[in-house]
DNA sequence: CTATATATATCGAATATCTATATAAAAGGG
DNA sequence: CCCTTTTATATAGATATTCGATATATATAG
């Protein structure tokens, strides 16, 4: 199964997708800490409700972009650990290809003449 | 009634909007027109499907972006031309300039070290 | 006269995101 | 020790968006 294209019709879920992705390259973290580390690196500009949050990570789980691993945490606590997986890494450069493309096309049909 | 700010929730959506606003900055268009000026000058890059284009301009001329006036031409044939109004070029701007922080963040959050 | 290109429009299906809500444990203050 | 806040995951319902398919009709080219 080949990875998906950068598709259009699609920028917010695969910028989204991407913020994730970046985040997981260089640890793993469970979806709360995710969320955290991308508004504190992004200086707030990005931000992810936790009820968008959390179906994407599903969703990428279920794709095989991402594999969780619940691990016990204290006494009762459970946190599910994500990590990137090979397919996602793949993913994460053909996603980032595409948008790179996409700003270079964007700025070129809206620069200032 | 204020213009909707930028929102990262539709980049796609919005995306649309600057593509038909900035090329109706010009000139009047009917749809048609608008689909194949915007393939052109994008180099192809950027293309509408017909089932997306129309909903777009109704759902933009409903909100008082542009406005459109069905004009005569030949014996039968008739085209719909739509123009800019005030309204829509100041949600041009305002999406325009949000477009340019967002892309700065984007950019900002994955540039490599 | 027939096929293709031009031109507008709408429907149904699929997908995505938001807000709100539910649940539960850990931490901190009084 | 209790209560509130923070941490943490999850799902349901509502809304919105886009796609692909389909419908309709005129103009043009061969």
């Amino acid at each position: 199964m080949p990875d998906k294209i950068f598709e259009i019709q699609n920028l917010t879920k695969s910028c989204n997708e991407l913020l994730l992705l970046q985040t997981l390259l260089n640890e793993k973290m469970h979806g709360y800490q995710l969320a955290l580390e991308i508004e504190e690196k992004s200086k707030a500009y990005f931000h992810f409700n936790h009820g968008t949050l959390y179906p994407i990570l599903h969703k990428m789980e279920k794709e095989g972009l991402i594999k969780g691993t619940w691990q016990q945490e204290g006494p009762k606590r459970k946190r599910k650990y994500y990590a990137i997986t090979t397919k996602g890494k793949i993913h994460f450069e053909t996603q980032l290809k595409g948008w790179k493309e996409f700003i270079n096309s964007f700025q070129s049909f809206f620069k200032e003449v």
